[in-house]
DNA sequence: AATCGCGCCTGACGGC
DNA sequence: TGCCGTCAGGCGCGAT
């Protein structure tokens, strides 16, 4: 699933390909994602020429002089440059037509993404007026989280995956940073000291970069490429492994469903 | 302000 | 083999 690394992996695939063209149509086969793909950018997008490709926590930015295409790519959702006469499977959703024909095309199998449209400052808009800071941000460290969590209850794999305190960390990276650091992801929030937010957001941090760097060096090519394009392999050290033996200790890790999501930790290594 | 549960959707997987 | 139930999960939203 594209989590923050898959995005700006994805982002940094799509940008030569896309900025500076001019978008000549847009093709929805299936306007049913998470919200309908709205009839404003149908009529508006197509003519303008993309300016820039930015990432806002897991949304992708296309930015036109007259307004910004808000992209989302859910749990199952991925984009490729193509032809724009590349046959187009059922998942196909919706592609964005370039003039020198090739398209972005947005396949989706669950349709838990999103193409939105707005002619306001997008960081304005509704879906990412409330985010929290970028975790990657220069100048961002675990001070903030310290101070945002005192007095917080709840536990910090759910913590963390608040979007409003922190933006575009998913159930993944949050169990994988919290093994790094040590912490058990049933720890209240406010009940972390200072250092231990040091070394958490530090894990945050390096946890995000590596896999961002593993994505560039095994990018598959964003066009015209067979299957899922641009994703990696991640090399999880806790997600998924339940039952197997921690890599710092041998204990058999533990999986835990925390509200709706699983966790998964070493009762050993994480307390 | 913080927290909690719901629901969207479909591929994968396990059991029979 | 094939059918069916269950699970997974990002995340906005409404309720508390």
């Amino acid at each position: 699933m594209p989590e923050l690394p898959e995005v700006e992996t994805t982002r940094r695939g799509i940008e030569p390909h896309v900025v500076g063209r001019k978008v000549t149509g847009l093709v929805v086969r299936n306007p049913r994602l998470r919200w309908r793909v709205p009839q404003t950018i149908v009529r508006e997008l197509p003519g303008q020429t993309i300016q820039s490709v930015t990432r806002r926590g897991k949304y992708l930015l296309l930015a036109t002089p007259i307004g910004t295409a808000i992209l989302h790519l859910g749990m199952s959702g991925s984009l490729r440059v193509v032809n724009q006469n590349q046959a187009a499977s059922a998942y196909d959703h919706v592609d964005i037509v370039f003039d020198n024909g090739e398209c972005l095309r947005l396949r989706d199998p669950r349709r838990f993404g999103a193409l939105l449209w707005t002619r306001q400052d997008p960081l304005l808009h509704k879906l990412l007026k409330s985010l929290g800071p970028e975790p990657l941000a220069v100048g961002l460290d675990g001070d903030y989280l310290y101070k945002k969590t005192r007095g917080r209850k709840r536990g910090i794999r759910d913590t963390l995956l608040d979007s409003r305190l922190i933006a575009g960390i998913g159930n993944i990276y949050a169990n994988e940073a919290l093994f790094t650091a040590g912490i058990h992801p049933t720890r209240a929030a406010g009940k972390i000291n200072q250092s231990q937010y040091q070394s958490l957001f530090r894990a945050i941090r390096q946890t995000l970069e590596g896999a961002i760097q593993a994505g560039g060096t095994t990018l598959r090519d964003f066009y015209a490429s067979d299957g899922k394009p641009g994703y990696f392999q991640l090399s999880l050290k806790v997600y998924g492994r339940e039952g197997e033996p921690c890599l710092t200790c041998q204990t058999p890790l533990r999986a835990k469903k925390l509200g709706q999501r699983t966790a998964f930790y070493c009762p050993k290594c994480q307390r």
